[in-house]
RNA sequence: GGCCCAGUGGCGCAGUUGGUUAGCGCGUCGCCCUGUCACGGCGAAGGUCGCGGGUUCGAGUCCCGUCUGGGUCGCCA
């Protein structure tokens, strides 16, 4: 249908006589001669259309009509070029139009000037996808795909599909449910994540296994999380964890050379779990800035200020902030209060290096001297305190630190920081409703391997027990993650036992694992990337919606195709979604599962 | 589940202390226009102000509820 792409055309093709098809993108109409924005995928080209028969038939043209044009490539006039645009140098002046098809009024602009309401561009996601920005996300996404093909090809890996019709995997968050026909009263549950599966093709023998998998969690949803999404999933035999992380490291540094031109230096840094918990309050340090937490529990061992008599006291610096006026401290406050802290306490450092604020009067002499070089402020700057709980204090000081930096300018948004967190621990408590440990839950999955030191000892001091897991985090965001998995079967007994999950739970939900295990599981471990929300950072975006084609809404709606909707009373009788199912073993209430607290 | 913000012609927005006929830009439609490139000129059409209730002589504006969207905490690896 056509000899070229529009985009392509440049001034070598002068003399030319081409045939072009695409959409009208805009239409410049001045009586006797027509401008068209010929638009495809590889970009536009502006067509002429002369005085005559010509320009009557380019006269009717509307916006997003579907043209096929033959004429001959010429240089623009002199003075008449587009710097600004690829093909600017060159026009096609037409000598034949035929209309393909034609388009109704668009329901938005395609434009790149105007802002447009997510709502509607999801409605016609298929007009979204037409402008340039939307596009160039699809496209660069596909890339990304590539690239970690071209990697993974080159090591050997081999690409396997799971079901998305499965059992309910570990994951701990909610599972979409699948009412099964032929088994009445029985669901599937799409997959949180492969990882059972992957598992299963290690102890089968595959070594290298990879996935760009989708997986399905029914949680609220952010920015950043849809119901479906997808993960680079990754799975390795015989290997340690400097194995995986260096994988891991081959395939984000040739995404980020390619697609963002930056060259990471390699290896990327590694941080214990303890030490960004410490220095930066999350899991999930933005190294982008420093600002880091300063311990104060020692500092303050002895003070007579009730506030600060808690197992952990910490501070952070907020640079020039001793200005702020008394409603901008009530902000912070209300700030802290949102994220369910008491308060925020803070002391000002005067120019002349007098303490101000409320909470410095509380404090004794030697206190108040010490204070200002012991946490880094200097004259003009405000700190922040919270006491208490150690992982509640410092998580509020780990998202004020964040805060702090956007509110004063601290991060370079061309800047890319990122970093290993290693050494995770392998449990957390669980609490009932008043508080009381009731016993230990897996911060990772019941599958993540102690690390050598705690492999034989881990039920000795469960809260210290370190995994061999790790995340990778880009700019303050948690991109991936894996863990080395247990291959012997003593220690995932000793884990299940520690977890309070007795055989019969253990068989319920995972025998098939369990059973698989008795024959020769390798060693393995592996990570999974979060695939949309690298596509979001590589792109620039701001939303995982700019980087899916066709995304859900926070509400786990489609608003294109108004998913999900009601079914009709047949397909409920035949899907079985009412089907009572009989009493059994398995629905016994009486052991309460601790793999997570919902 | 909590909190914050928004909802006004197709799109993006304005609408003051509650006051008479709800504005602006873009788009759409018609006419004009031979060098534009976010073309330009003239004219026209197009609105249950998300929905329901209340206060009031009078509500886009105030109050209550509700729905939808966005953000965030909880939740979620």
């Amino acid at each position: 249908m056509r000899t070229h792409s529009a985009g392509t055309l440049r001034a070598e093709n002068a003399g030319q006589t081409v045939t072009l098809a695409g959409w009208v993108a805009r239409r410049r109409d001045h009586g006797g001669v027509i401008f068209i924005d010929l638009r495809d995928a590889s970009g536009s080209a502006q067509v002429v259309f002369r005085e005559g028969e010509m320009a009557e038939a380019a006269h009717r043209l509307r916006s997003e009509f579907v043209v096929q044009v033959t004429g001959e490539v010429t240089r623009r006039p002199a003075g008449n070029e587009n710097p600004d645009l690829a093909t600017g140098e060159i026009e096609v002046l037409a000598t034949e139009l035929t209309v393909l098809s034609e388009s109704a009024p668009l329901p938005f602009p395609l434009d790149e000037h105007t802002e447009i309401g997510e709502e509607i561009r999801l409605r016609h996601r298929y007009l979204d996808l037409r402008r340039s920005g939307p596009a160039k996300a699809l496209r660069m996404r596909s890339e990304a795909n590539r690239i970690a093909r071209n990697v993974l090809h080159d090591r050997d890996f081999v690409e396997v599909e799971t079901p998305t019709l499965t059992r309910s995997t570990p994951e701990g968050a909610r599972d979409f449910l699948v009412p099964a026909r032929l088994r009445p009263g029985s669901w599937y549950a799409l997959p949180q994540s492969p990882q059972l599966f992957k598992q299963l093709l290690m102890v089968a023998g595959t070594e290298r296994y990879y996935q760009i998998a989708r997986c399905y969690r029914d949680e609220d949803f952010r920015a950043d999380r849809q119901p479906e999404f997808t993960q680079l999933d990754i799975e390795m035999s015989f290997v340690n964890q400097d194995d995986v992380i260096a994988l891991g490291e081959d395939i984000i540094a040739a995404l980020w050379k390619e697609l963002a031109g930056h060259d990471i230096p390699r290896p990327i840094p590694r941080m214990t779990y303890a030490e960004a918990m410490s220095r930066f309050g999350t899991d999930k340090p933005d190294l982008r800035f420093g600002l880091e937490l300063t311990d104060l529990t020692q500092y303050f061992a002895d003070t007579s200020f009730r506030v600060f008599q808690a197992p952990y006291v910490g501070a952070v610096v907020m640079p020039g902030g001793a200005d702020q006026p008394r409603r901008q401290f009530d902000a912070w406050q209300e700030w802290a209060k949102q994220r369910g802290a008491r308060g925020l306490a803070y002391v000002t450092v005067g120019q002349d290096g007098e303490l101000g604020g409320p909470v410095a009067k509380n404090l004794s002499d030697a206190e108040r001297d010490g204070l200002a070089k012991t946490v880094g402020a200097a004259p003009g700057d405000a700190i922040f305190f919270a006491a208490g709980h150690p992982s509640e204090a410092r998580a509020l000081l780990g998202a004020a630190r964040v805060e702090i930096a956007h509110r004063v300018g601290l991060i370079d948004e061309n800047a890319w920081a990122f970093v290993w967190v290693i050494d995770a621990p392998m449990f957390e408590r669980v609490r009932d409703d008043k508080g009381n440990d009731v016993g230990w839950t897996a911060v990772h999955h019941p599958f993540t391997s102690p690390n050598e030191e705690w492999i034989d000892r881990f039920e000795e001091a469960p809260d210290q027990a370190l995994a061999y897991a790790y995340d990778i985090v880009a700019n303050g965001n948690e991109i991936g993650g894996g863990s080395i998995r247990i291959h012997r079967s003593d220690v995932q007994r000793r884990v299940f036992d520690l977890l309070g999950m007795d055989e019969a739970e253990q068989r319920e939900k995972f025998g098939f694992l369990l059973d698989a295990f008795q024959y020769g599981p390798p060693p393995h471990g592996g990570i999974a990337f979060g695939w949309d929300r690298i596509t979001m950072l590589l792109a620039g975006a701001d939303s995982l919606r700019e980087v899916i084609a066709f995304p859900k809404t926070g509400g786990g709606f489609d608003p294109l195709t108004q998913a999900p909707a009601p079914i009709t009373p047949e397909q409920r009788k035949e899907a079985g979604v009412d089907a009572k199912p009989p009493a059994g073993p398995g629905e016994s209430p009486a052991a309460p599962a601790v793999a997570k607290p919902h």
